[in-house]
RNA sequence: GGCCCCAUCGUCUAGCGGUUAGGACACCAGGUUCUCAUCCUGGCAACCCGGGUUCGAUUCCCGGUGGGGUCACCA
């Protein structure tokens, strides 16, 4: 079957990876079945909204890979694809209704609904509004809330992750389509835009599951057929104790990004919270997303968004890329000091770290020696358990020895190990210290790439001015 | 509190009546090695509880318990 699928947020915010993996799973339907993914902004709280917000959605989901078909600067037959500029089509579904007696202005005050909420609380029973439906209620004047006139009953339908769910007529009240503001409500709106942008496959987190009911009324007050409710689990922060949320702190997913993270690791990251083709495969790429993913096999269960499997998942994905794949990737994440180094001398320098890279901005820590000489620390020596065995007069005595075999040295890799093994017995001393030693001078750290490899990046003349500054 | 959903190692999960309950992350130990990392080997570690059904339940049913969600003129 083809999907039409769509992600439609607010823009109230920066983007964080519970909703995106609910984007992600409609844009891998879509993808899959060779429809479409919309993008639609929900922009019908007008208190709520954030500068910029939209632009943030379109920004990280073009970071993250999700294109949309349709929405916002690519169009498509069922524009606009913004609520705010969709006002005229809510307004005509709203007065149909009032027509056929499905909807009715609220003559309660914020502050009378209130009380009585608050009295149905006392009373430990549920609040629902339809006990207070006015029997007259005032013409509506565009000043009220606008309500609409939903009868209650058993609801149960099949969602295509939950399975068969029903809920009791508690579930269903009169609820507010228009706000005394003029703005329609998330409630009633994405249901006419979902029915008119030919939506086949409502994707919407858990949190919204109690709303079906609401939902598939409404369809039937308005005379359409439901398109299939696809309820994605939870992804829970790290404590497991609520849902991954702005309001708690949810990482906006462009900060990902900044720190250097590939997207195709976040995406693989997110699909494997709730989803698992059933195989012992733990990475993925996209396409292989696309290809193996199903509503299926989306657990029911909530998913802690652990970070840790994140970081390993990003270095596997790594790993994966050539040296020519990955340099364009981190060209922004280089210490400063490396801004007038030649690309070849960069390449040759990632080449070393590339095994080791976990994220990007783990860059200049990790590379910064290269470019500039290291700062040491007096207790660099004796942080090291190997070389604080060593004083100063036996450290300068083999330096000044491997200074002198160096100064003959070609600096190929094969040349230096040549040089400098035959040092260690020589000076009766063993590799790690002999070894440690020398890349303790030259880095200024005690974890570095190879030594070989790390002298013959170097050079000679970065090299011998090291070690001659330390003599 | 009402309603809904959920329940396998710390975490992500496989399992769909009979398995030594498998994999991965994390952690620990060892190997390779000049450090770190990569890589390899090994280890630790789970079926929430109680009733049924059954020759046999992690698996099916019921009830607890626990966790999450939701009860707005927010989405």
């Amino acid at each position: 079957m083809i999907a039409r699928t769509r992600f439609a947020p607010s823009p109230t915010g920066a983007l964080h990876c519970g909703v995106v993996r609910t984007a992600l799973f409609a844009w891998l339907m879509a993808k899959q079945s060779g429809g479409q993914f919309l993008l639609r902004i929900e922009d019908t709280d007008q208190k709520r909204e954030v500068e910029g917000g939209t632009e943030n959605i379109k920004e990280a989901l073009r970071w993250i890979g999700l294109q949309w078909d349709e929405g916002p600067d690519v169009g498509g037959p069922y524009g606009p694809y913004i609520q705010s500029e969709r006002l005229e089509i809510y307004k005509k579904y709203a007065e149909g209704l009032i027509a056929k007696g499905l909807a009715y202005a609220d003559p309660y005050s914020k502050e009378e609904l209130q009380v009585m909420r608050q009295k149905a609380q006392a009373e430990k029973r549920p609040f629902l509004y339809r006990d207070h439906r006015p029997t007259n209620p005032p013409k509506w004047d565009g000043t009220q809330a606008l309500r609409i006139k939903l009868e209650p009953k058993v609801w149960s339908w099949d969602d295509a992750v939950m399975g068969t769910v029903t809920m009791g007529p508690e579930m269903i009240d009169d609820y507010i389509i228009i706000k005394a503001d003029g703005f329609p409500t998330y409630n009633f709106c994405h249901i006419i835009d979902d029915h008119l942008m030919k939506i086949t496959h409502i994707t919407r987190s858990q949190e919204f599951i109690s709303s079906v009911p609401k939902f598939l009324a409404t369809h039937e007050v308005l005379g359409w057929e439901s398109p299939i409710n696809c309820t994605m689990p939870q992804v829970m922060d790290e404590t497991g104790k609520r849902k991954l949320s702005k309001r708690y702190g949810a990482k906006p997913i462009l900060d990902y990004r900044d720190t250097g993270f590939l997207p195709e690791a976040l995406v693989n990251f997110m699909a494997t919270i709730g989803w698992n083709d059933g195989t012992e495969q733990e990475i993925y790429t996209v396409p292989e997303l696309i290809e193996k993913f199903s509503l299926g096999r989306v657990q029911k269960s909530g998913g802690i968004f652990d970070e840790k499997r994140l970081l390993w998942l990003n270095g596997a994905h790594i790993r994966r890329l050539s040296l020519d794949e990955l340099y364009p990737k981190v060209e922004d994440f280089w210490p400063s000091s490396a801004a007038k180094a030649s690309v070849d001398y960069k390449k040759n320098v990632l080449r070393l770290v590339h095994e080791r890279l976990k994220f990007f901005s783990e860059l200049p820590g990790l590379t910064s020696f290269f470019f500039e000489e290291p700062m040491l620390s007096d207790t660099i020596f004796s942080e090291n358990k190997q070389l604080k065995k060593l004083n100063a007069d036996e450290r300068k005595a083999m330096l000044t020895k491997v200074a002198a075999a160096l100064e003959r040295s070609d600096f190929s890799e094969a040349d230096l190990e040549a040089r400098m093994r035959p040092l260690i017995d020589e000076l009766q001393t063993k590799p790690g210290i002999l070894f440690g030693l020398i890349r303790v001078t030259v880095t200024g750290s005690n974890i570095a790439p190879g030594l070989f490899e790390t002298l013959h990046v170097l050079g000679r003349e970065k090299t011998l001015t090291r070690i001659k500054k330390m003599l």
